[in-house]
DNA sequence: GCCGAACCTGTCAGAGACTGTCAAGTTAGG
DNA sequence: CCTAACTTGACAGTCTCTGACAGGTTCGGC
């Protein structure tokens, strides 16, 4: 039953979500992601409170649920990716899907504050920070699966694939530290390989 | 004014926050954290759901609010470090006082369950996950001063040692999750040895 | 074009986590 | 003993989020 084309349903459903996004970032720019309630945001765009909790299941996702899409992305990627490949490269390689959702010519005056917000916000910190875990869980199982298919599975107790995925986000956020604190100078992407030129994991198909 | 010595006012607040805390991981591991509502913790103790909120600020702290002593005393820990130490080292180390509160003889069977309740609900992680980075961002800066007395200061937007600090934090959240996979098996302390030897982080005083 | 089914919406009602306020009780210290 | 500081319970209110219901719209088949 899912459309392969998009079908109107779903069309409008995206417009009417798109539309809500917008009014609600520019609220949040303007004048906080605290300050603004759902209230207010519903009011922006002429419908009820209740609907919009139709549209986004929370209010931190109003900011941060962009990602889920992404991040099926950046999955699927991970699991075309060629099995002898080193993990590191394989990571590397699937957070430039994330590129262009930040640093395009157009979205980059309006991504680059909302990076700066997620980041002061505590509580929009805590639910990006928990759909990146939710991300590194799959990416966790992708590597135990690959492995095992090329003959040489991991124990279940064996923290390796985990680890190296941890590493690889913590220089993915270390990127974006450093690229904000730069001021958005230069690619983001120039960024994430300067991050990640930092480690070195030891195992799993290592390049050392 | 702040009492060198606990002081009588000081001293029975702990004991009420124990007290609370206990009824609290009492309810939680009986009926799950969701389904346990502030006025049931308040009933348990005899006291009225406001004064709950008058020894934590939310309920997420019920659970992961004794980190932040942990922390602090990390943070203490790291500073204290000899200057030429490789960080990955000086992690190693700061992350030996995490370990009596979770691998404790007699903690052992109550600090496993309440781990896998943090894991498994997705508030508690996104709380904990917070924690952790608010703790990365302060290592982070102790590093850089560290560096900048040493006379070898990192630019701004140097990915570096944010990236060693993920990267190590990364290999503890791997370890406590092979740690509780394994059925606990083993030292703690071990787990953070084998997930902490899988990464090499290049630079910054690295041992590769 | 018509009709039943699925969908969308607004309104109401309610739970639960917090927060501010105030009055009453308890304690600390001179 | 007495005043000031601290603590508590009770009440009311905000805000996020959920369930239920009724009315209107759209879609697919005929």
């Amino acid at each position: 039953m899912t459309d392969s084309q998009p079908g109107l349903r779903e069309r409008t459903r995206r417009a009417v979500q798109k539309e809500i996004t917008d009014a609600a970032n520019a609220l949040f720019l303007e004048r906080g992601y605290e300050e603004t309630t759902i209230g207010d945001i519903a009011a922006a765009v002429g419908m009820s409170q209740r609907s919009v909790f139709r549209y986004f299941p929370t209010k931190e996702d109003l900011v941060v649920g962009k990602f889920d899409f992404v991040a099926d992305d950046m999955l699927q990627a991970l699991r075309e990716r060629p099995a002898g490949e080193p993990v590191w490269e394989s990571m590397r390689r699937i957070f430039d899907l994330l590129v262009p959702y930040v640093d395009a010519p157009g979205r980059r005056q309006v991504a680059e504050p909302m990076q700066r917000i997620v980041f002061s916000t505590p509580t929009l910190l805590a639910s990006y920070l928990q759909k990146l875990q939710l991300l590194q869980d799959t990416a966790d199982t992708a590597l135990r699966e690959r492995a095992a298919a090329a003959g040489v599975p991991y124990h279940d107790s064996d923290p390796t694939p985990r680890a190296i995925v941890g590493a690889a986000f913590a220089c993915l956020l270390a990127a974006q530290h450093a690229w904000l604190a730069g001021g958005a100078e230069g690619t983001f992407a120039t960024a994430i390989d300067r991050a990640m030129a930092t480690i070195t994991p030891r195992s799993g198909n290592g390049a050392c």
